[in-house]
RNA sequence: GCUCCGGUGGUGUAGACCGGUUAAGCAUGACGGCCUUUCGAGCCGUAGAUCGCGGGUUCAAAUCCCGCCCGGAGCACCA
């Protein structure tokens, strides 16, 4: 009893706001364990995560899974997180400078920041080193036959002729490719796996290729080189020269570990622990790179940035946080089950991060129907909370005179006849053009339909982004221009939106979720 | 076609490796109520899954075994 009594006073004895801090940090802590499960082998200290993109897109919604969950874990465990641009397919998959910035633009505003940053095409000749190394030990060999040929050996479980050449005679082919004795197509590095093994895409995977710089050239290396390592090849000498310890990936790639296995074991290097999480789908949406790029080339969208996307640099836009796709991201976590999830889980996590610093105006939009106020004094001034659950912030101050208020349509043809409760201002009968004052009590007000609305005279007009990337025009207040841009706001009864440009006379914004 | 990986309420996820007091927890969504001068937030409550289907093993299976169905991925000199 008298420790129960100790502790009761010490703790009254703490001042309430330190004591809410206390609790949050608690609450915190907890939820950063809660929401993250044990990574497989994971050793203290000793953990290095990678995310490894092709920089030829933005990052989207499936792309910051890899990221976020790599970059978490790697902190969950005091280790290091390594950015490792996958830019070695030239002619396919070319990478472009501009997504070079675009992607540790959006890994920044994630919260993944990196330890380590490499690109691959800075790597090549660390690549081409361990190509000739695997090719003198007989671990790999050039072949000329194509790939039309090699295929339907393979299928057979049979192996190209050259094959069982002599490693002296393969690395003079090597150098002959390096030399550019070889057209592009004409011969190329495999990894010599088993012809026997079940599934045949493991067999004997390609390692590096001929790219003709003539043609191709890379926007960092230029027609510096004409061999260029294959994803396995550059991703598996990679992994084991940056002591990654845990991969986390997409399912896509389950077959690539069992590829790389051969090289590991070949040269005697411990393969990461590898975790591959299931597909990710989107409800009525396109988490695919190809379908963004395709639909901007083609004009659909406007950019990366269109509101339609699930593009980081979208969302950003939006006005979704970045803490909300880490929740979402870590709700999931690694399973590897195929998931369709739905927009509305993203918008709830968000709104529960942005309703407390979004300030409160209205906004009036569509048709429009302009109301005399009959009744009232001269003027009227009302004050209105900037946020309902914190009194403190600087109140709305608005002036209504007898040329009257707008409000929207469906809040006017829906009581025509009817009295209103007009937020702020006072209890109101609706009629064709006008509102004739019926008192201003607030209880009278409790049974009645409140709606809100904007001065007339201290209004400006506002255009919105929807989300379907149509324009929404309306009016409303003019103090709204003292917002930050990029500041989120709610309009009340109808959207959360970012403010994304204010001029004196009008503002635009970009719709976040209801 | 071949090779992998999955399949728990509308959606996401926990439980499955070590089968039994959890005949299923959480979140989000839906619905209802309270509060609130927002259809937001918060609080309270309700509904919703016989754990893809069929069989087997067992005293006992979401959990183990087999078959089937469905979904996803890979089968590129892409990443």
């Amino acid at each position: 009893m008298p420790v129960i009594n100790e502790v009761c006073r010490e703790i009254s004895s703490i001042p309430l706001e330190k004591l809410s801090e206390i609790y949050v940090d608690e609450g915190k802590k907890r939820q950063e364990e809660l929401d993250l499960p044990d990574l497989p082998k994971a050793v203290r200290g000793e953990v290095v995560t990678r995310f490894a993109p092709n920089p030829n897109s933005a990052l989207h919604l499936g792309s910051s899974r890899a990221a976020i969950l790599s970059h978490d874990y790697a902190k969950k465990y005091g280790g290091r997180f390594i950015v490792r641009f996958e830019d070695t397919d030239p002619r396919l998959k070319r990478s472009d400078m501009k997504f070079y910035s675009m992607v540790k633009e959006d890994l920044k505003w994630l919260g993944c920041e990196w330890d380590e940053i490499y690109m691959q095409s800075e790597r090549m000749e660390i690549y081409y080193r361990f190509a000739e190394d695997a090719i003198k030990k007989g671990l790999a060999y050039v072949t000329e036959c194509d790939s039309q040929r090699f295929r339907s050996l393979v299928l057979k479980s049979m192996p190209c002729p050259d094959r069982d050449l002599l490693p002296e005679e393969q690395l003079e082919r090597w150098n002959k490719m390096l030399s550019g004795g070889y057209r592009e197509g004409q011969a190329v590095v495999r990894i010599k796996t088993d012809l026997e093994h079940p599934n045949p895409a493991v067999r004997d995977w390609p390692a590096l290729r001929i790219i003709d710089p003539e043609r191709y050239s890379h926007p960092i290396a230029g027609k510096k080189y004409r061999v260029w390592p294959l994803y396995n090849w550059a991703s598996a000498v990679d992994d084991h020269l940056m002591g990654i310890t845990h991969i986390i990936r997409g399912q896509e790639h389950f077959v690539n570990m069992i590829r790389q296995g051969y090289v590991y074991e070949a040269f005697g290097w411990a393969y990461p622990q590898a975790v591959h999480y299931g597909k990710l789908m989107i409800e009525g949406g396109s988490l695919s790179k190809s379908d963004i790029e395709r639909g901007i080339k083609e004009g659909k969208f406007s950019g990366y940035d269109d509101p339609r996307l699930a593009t980081l640099i979208a969302l950003r836009r939006r006005g979704i946080e970045p803490e909300a796709i880490r929740k979402m991201i870590h709700e999931m976590g690694i399973n590897t089950n195929t998931a369709t999830v739905s927009l509305d889980i993203l918008y709830a996590l968000n709104r529960k991060i942005i309703d407390g610093v979004s300030n409160r105006y209205f906004g009036v939009f569509g048709e429009l129907h302009r109301l005399n106020l009959e009744g009232i004094p001269g003027q009227l001034t009302v004050s209105l909370p900037r946020h309902p659950s914190d009194p403190s912030r600087p109140k709305r101050i608005i002036n209504v005179n007898s040329g009257g208020v707008v409000i929207e349509d469906r809040d006017y043809s829906g009581n025509l006849g009817k009295e209103v409760r007009l937020i702020g201002l006072g209890n109101f009968k609706l009629l064709d053009g006008g509102a004739r004052f019926v008192n201003n009590d607030l209880n009278y007000a409790k049974g009645l339909p409140h709606i809100h609305w904007v001065s007339e005279n201290q209004s400006i007009d506002i255009s919105v982004l929807m989300d379907d990337a149509t324009e929404l025009r309306g009016k409303t207040e003019s103090g709204i221009t003292y917002e930050a841009q990029g500041s989120h706001v709610q309009f009340e009864r109808e959207f959360f939106a970012k403010i994304e440009v204010i001029r004196p006379d009008s503002v635009y914004a970009v719709y976040t979720s209801r």
